[in-house]
Parts: C-alpha cells; sequence; structure tokens
DNA sequence: AATATATCTGAGCAGTCGTTCAGATATCAA
DNA sequence: TTGATATCTGAACGACTGCTCAGATATATT
C-alpha cells in the first residue's frame, strides 16, 4: 500500500557520491545533492535522514564498490606479489588515473574534518585495517610459496604499502606531477623486491 | 597620518593558520577567524581581501615557518642520510606527533578543494617540489660522500620519500594506528638502506 | 471503484555564510 | 592644537545553508 519509489537507493547513492568524491563534504550542497541524485529534499531526507547520514551511507558504498573493486584481488586465496605489482603499477602511472584529481574518497574524507571526526576517522580506520590486511594477505601467501625469505617482516611491509598508497592517493587529489606517482610505486615495490627470496631463481636456472 | 594598526599582521596568521589547520577551509568561519585573530571583519578585509586571500596568505605562512621548520635542514649544505632517517622516526612515531590529528596544513589544502582548486594546487605543487628537492640534496650529499652506491637513483629515491611523507601526513591526520605510521616511515628508511655502500663499511674494520 | 497509505512537490523556515559600510576613534603632520 | 587620514566598531546586507511540511499524487489492498 502507499505510493512506490521513484528511485533506487544504490543509484542516487552513486551519484551522490561522485558529487562527494569530486568536491568534498562541505563544498557540496544539499541542492547540489537532490538535483545530481535526481530526487527531491524530501526524498533525500526520508531515505537518508540528513546530509550526514547520506555521507555515511555514501561512504560505505564507496568501500563496498569502489575498494572492492581496486584491492578485492588481493584479498583472495591467490593472491600473489603480481597483484601487488599491479596495483601499483596501476596507481602509480596508469595514464586513466594521473589525469584524474578525485584520489580516494575515504582518504578525503579523512582529511577534511566533516561532518564529525568520529565518524569519518571510524570509517577509515577500518579503511586502512583493510588495505593493511589484503597486503598482508598477498604478502602470506608469497611467503607460503617461498617467493619470500623467511624473515620478511610481512605485517611492517603491509602497513608500508598502505602507507605508500595513501601518498599516492594524496598526491593524485592535489594533482602532482606524475613523475612523482610513478617513482613513489616504483621504489614501493623495489622495497619488496628486497627481501624476495632467491632459493627459485638458483631453482630456475 | 592616520591611526595605527592595532595587530601584527604575522600574529593574527598564525592565528588564523591554527584555526584552518585545525578545521579546514570550509568548517572556518569568518566569524569563528576574526573572534580567534582578535580583530573585527573590517581588518580582515583590509588586510587580506577576502577569506580566500587570507587563506593563501595562511598558506605560504605555513611554508615559511612550519615547513621550514621541519625540512630546513635537509635543504642545508651539510644534510646527510642521518638527517632523512631523523625526520622519519619523528614522523614515524614522535609521541606528541602520534596524539596530532593535524596532520599537514598544505596536505589538507590540497586534499579538500579548497578555495578555489589552482590556487592550493599551485601551492602544493610548490610544497612537493620543494620537499623532493630537500631529499635529493641528502642524498645528493650522501653520493658524494660514498655513504651511497654510484648508481643509486636520488632523484627517484627523493620522489619515493616524498610519497612516503605524504602517506604519513594523511594517516597522522585521519588518527591512524602509530604502528602503521612507524611501520610506515621505518621501512622507507630501510628502501635507503638499500642503496646504501658497503665500501665504508669494509674500510671501517 | 473506493479507501488507506507511502511518496512526491516546491515553497519556505530559521540560521549562518562571506562581506560591506556609515559613523566613531585614534594617530600623525603641520 | 588642529586638521587630515587611516583604522576600528558593530550592525546589517543579500545569498545561501540544511532542513521541514502541508497539500498533491500515485500505488496496493479491499
Amino acid at each position: 500500500m502507499g505510493r512506490s519509489k521513484s528511485y533506487e537507493t544504490d543509484e542516487v547513492a552513486e551519484r551522490a557520491m561522485h558529487l562527494f568524491w569530486e568536491r568534498g563534504y562541505h563544498a557540496t550542497s544539499t541542492r547540489d545533492l537532490t538535483e545530481a541524485m535526481g530526487i527531491n529534499p524530501y526524498s533525500l531526507y526520508a531515505e537518508f535522514g540528513s546530509k550526514e547520514g547520506l555521507y555515511e551511507h555514501v561512504l560505505e558504498h564507496y568501500d563496498r564498490t569502489v575498494v572492492t573493486g581496486h584491492f578485492g584481488r588481493l584479498e583472495s586465496e591467490s593472491a600473489s606479489l603480481d597483484d601487488i605489482d599491479g596495483l601499483f603499477e596501476y596507481f602509480g602511472g596508469g595514464p586513466e588515473v594521473a589525469t584524474s584529481t578525485l584520489g580516494c574518497l575515504l582518504c578525503n574524507a579523512a582529511v577534511e574534518v566533516a561532518p564529525s571526526p568520529d565518524v569519518s576517522r571510524a570509517t577509515t580506520a577500518r579503511y586502512t585495517d583493510r588495505l593493511t590486511a589484503a597486503f598482508e594477505n598477498a604478502l602470506g601467501n608469497a611467503r607460503a610459496d617461498g617467493l619470500l625469505v623467511e624473515d620478511a617482516p610481512i605485517t611492517d611491509l603491509a602497513r608500508f604499502l598502505t602507507v605508500v598508497m595513501l601518498g599516492l592517493f594524496t598526491l593524485m587529489r592535489a594533482g602532482a606531477d606524475p613523475a612523482l606517482l610513478r617513482a613513489g610505486a616504483t621504489q614501493a615495490v623495489e622495497r619488496i623486491r628486497a627481501v624476495r627470496s632467491h632459493s627459485r631463481d638458483t631453482e630456475g636456472r
């Protein structure tokens, strides 16, 4: 009974996400949002409660879709060193990435104190934990396969890769020189190369 | 002739800086600013032209004072590997740093699209260039002293250190787990250690 | 077809935003 | 001491903010 919704929640959330991603929280007004989402103020507040509520929903949507799209592979059982290399190669210089100044929505949210520090901080903490766990998963697989030296500090290396990745995101957002991104990515991968086991090389000859 | 100013430009800019640093551009109102600066709206607009003008002035003030305070040593003729190590040790885990969620004002400015992208982007570009040049200066000194291998890619390593440093700043701002910062800093330094020359070691025995 | 109910419309609320300005005030040169 | 002038005061401007709500509309059930 009653009138049915004229929009799909995921779809309007997706559009709101792109606006927040581009402009940040404070610089995006509810009028901008309703216009881009194609809904009325009433629907926004009926669905998400407030601008802040919409923002939180959008951050979760981002984590579920964009982050999973980029890092999902690293979280799989078959994640390997190549996946790490590929990721850094992609974010370090993919031509489509270099021209974008969006960066990472969750990083942007963490930097802009918006709307209440606690909310975005908790979301960001989950995000960095997820990234670190993903890197550690891939590094763990590599070590189990004998590709890394036994005493490679994979937890700290995973944390390190997370820090570098966020540095890349920040510099992307800043529209930095592509050479900066490329070198950052390359040298980070080089650090991992340093803990590779050489037994396989010998074996391979 | 005429009435004299009742404030010092540097002093009020310093107070505005701390407010912008803490809250970001959009979340800081001109009323907050005039109150913290101890001046009236008229004086703010007479001195800085607009909120945006004040912001630009504050960013330059930050570069001149805070950035110079942290990275000035790396820009000197005597800059060494120890200075790099010290810097990463400081930002990677200094107890006073870990509890602060200010991060770096210039990074924050670059992430928040405020107020016009072009302005803060130009300032940020100068900033990252400055950091990269500072790291390269220290690495160049080290190589000239025979502390690094001849073919160490010091330009790319300097860029890499810049990326990591900005990652640390972002995570500081996000209030991330100190272990993340510490590992990021440690492993970045470890990458530099890998290009150290061992001739001195042999010589030293 | 009639009714109940959930959703849509868009005008508009009170509050805050960045900014301005006429009048008051303090300082310097003469 | 006086006049000229630069700075200070605080009220207020129009525009915009996040948000609300009474009336209109469309759907599902009966």
